[in-house]
DNA sequence: GAGACGTACAACCATTTGGTTGTAGGTTAG
DNA sequence: CTAACCTACAACCAAATGGTTGTACGTCTC
């Protein structure tokens, strides 16, 4: 099965925006290893709780993390699909790319008849 | 041959920048196609030539797109390379989440012990 | 040479972004 | 119960972003 790529461009300008920025690609990382609490991350920056507490909201806002209540704490965990989704973008672009080389491979086959 | 990854943090903040704005993907996907003189390019968008000029701009810092002169116009093509790039590091960070259902499959086996 | 075309760039403006501090509320530990 | 901990959220601020208009300069056409 293929996943569809029904994405909106306002929902892509998020994904990549979101992915635009050091410390959030950071928090990512730890989080597709393994959930952190919002703390736990906090304390692995050199900025105040509050800040990183943002960085996890627009990770949150972009699908790329979710949040699950543990007491007293915020676990958050990556989501991977929206990373493929950005990747099959990408693959996207690439593939007109090669659909240009394709176009001129065809022409110079035409100047050959 | 395997492509290098040696892009620094703010390379990867300008290129995921770059790519969280629906006219610049757009502009992206046009030359990739086939090159397009920046006046070709504003003809295509509701704002003034001057917007677009920025949007180019942004590509360009970004590594993603390339001007050529050609008499008086620059043409625009864009430059698969730091696209590829981009991908790549999305999928290190799946290969992250891969790996995490790799250590939770050992964590069950061990159980098993 | 004159005018039209294509581009670059500066100046300006509203909005967003990324950071701060402060306040308040729910949860856990002693 | 009280104190410490974790989080949410508002208010504020400087800088960046995305747009505008205006000006200047090289290039093509006639």
């Amino acid at each position: 099965m293929v996943v569809r790529l029904d994405i909106t461009d306002e929902e892509l300008d998020k994904l990549f925006r979101a992915l635009a920025d050091t410390t959030r690609r950071d928090i990512l990382r730890r989080t597709l290893v393994g959930e952190a609490s919002v703390s736990a991350l906090a304390g692995a920056y050199d900025m105040s709780f509050a800040a990183v507490q943002k960085h996890v909201a627009v990770l949150e806002a972009a699908g790329l993390v979710h949040k699950t209540t543990s007491g007293r704490e915020r676990l958050v965990r990556a989501d991977p699909e929206q990373i493929a989704r950005a990747r099959s973008l990408l693959v996207e672009l690439e593939s007109l790319w090669r659909h240009r080389l394709d176009r001129l491979d065809a022409i110079l086959s035409e100047d050959l008849e």
